[in-house]
DNA sequence: TATGGAAATGATAATCATTTTCATTTGTGA
DNA sequence: TCACAAATGAAAATGATTATCATTTCCATA
């Protein structure tokens, strides 16, 4: 955890939501910070590592970044607007759970997202 | 629906689940097609306005395409030797079925894939 | 305080998927 | 056969992301 780190998590929680690192560069240099753009990725993803931000991907495929809401969870993401919405996964927790052991797997993750319209796309 | 778009449902068929449109494009020129990349592009995306094939993305953000409405599967991945089982979703088809339905999602589809070291690793 | 090495930084170039452009080919109805 | 629209694909353009690498900043220790 570095000053770029700090900077990154500090214009985060201004925006609020998501934001590209493009977008992000671009507000901090606004600000008249002159950090590069490669630090702005760097930062990022050092952040992603450690779990302290979400990445997922807009509908063109940019990358789009925002603070972690604690915990566990998944995404339900509108192809049409981006929304998205932070749900639980019980059910497959267990289902990975059960998988990884009938498989004789250890040290499990797991990804799982969901994709579709939201009622106003 | 012309001739390139009936060529990539036909890849689509044979290999089942996803891949990309550079994966696509080199199949077919293996099986000694000489269609272009651009048409392949083109093909992917008339296929996806007709809602004939869905478009998710990897992790990279690559673009991902398969049949609709394919019966799918996910993948159980060893992180030390790469070996990949393909595994039933059962429970998470109805997870994110649900969980669409919750939020008043439509069109849903969905990712998921468990990472973790296997027996031999 | 000086110093030596490790970590951080950022400009630049490279990469890679995807899109545009545009000239050529193919198919089709009159 | 002719004219014309649709389809095709090579090549260039685009745009996000990553790799390179020389320089700067930190920081612990002498």
């Amino acid at each position: 955890m570095n000053k770029s780190d700090l900077k990154l998590i500090s214009v985060l929680e201004r925006t609020g939501g998501f934001a590209s690192a493009q977008e992000l560069h671009q507000i901090l240099r606004r600000e008249g910070d002159g950090i590069g753009l490669t630090t702005v990725y760097r930062a990022l993803q050092s952040l992603v590592d450690d779990k302290i931000v979400d990445l997922l991907r807009r509908d063109d495929g940019e990358a789009i970044y925002r603070l972690c809401g604690d915990g566990h969870h998944h995404h339900l993401v509108c192809k049409g607007c981006g929304q998205t919405v932070e749900i639980e996964g019980g059910a497959i927790e267990n289902w990975a759970k059960t998988m990884a052991e009938e498989f004789g797997f250890r040290e499990v993750a797991h990804t799982a997202e969901i994709f579709g319209l939201c009622s106003k796309c």
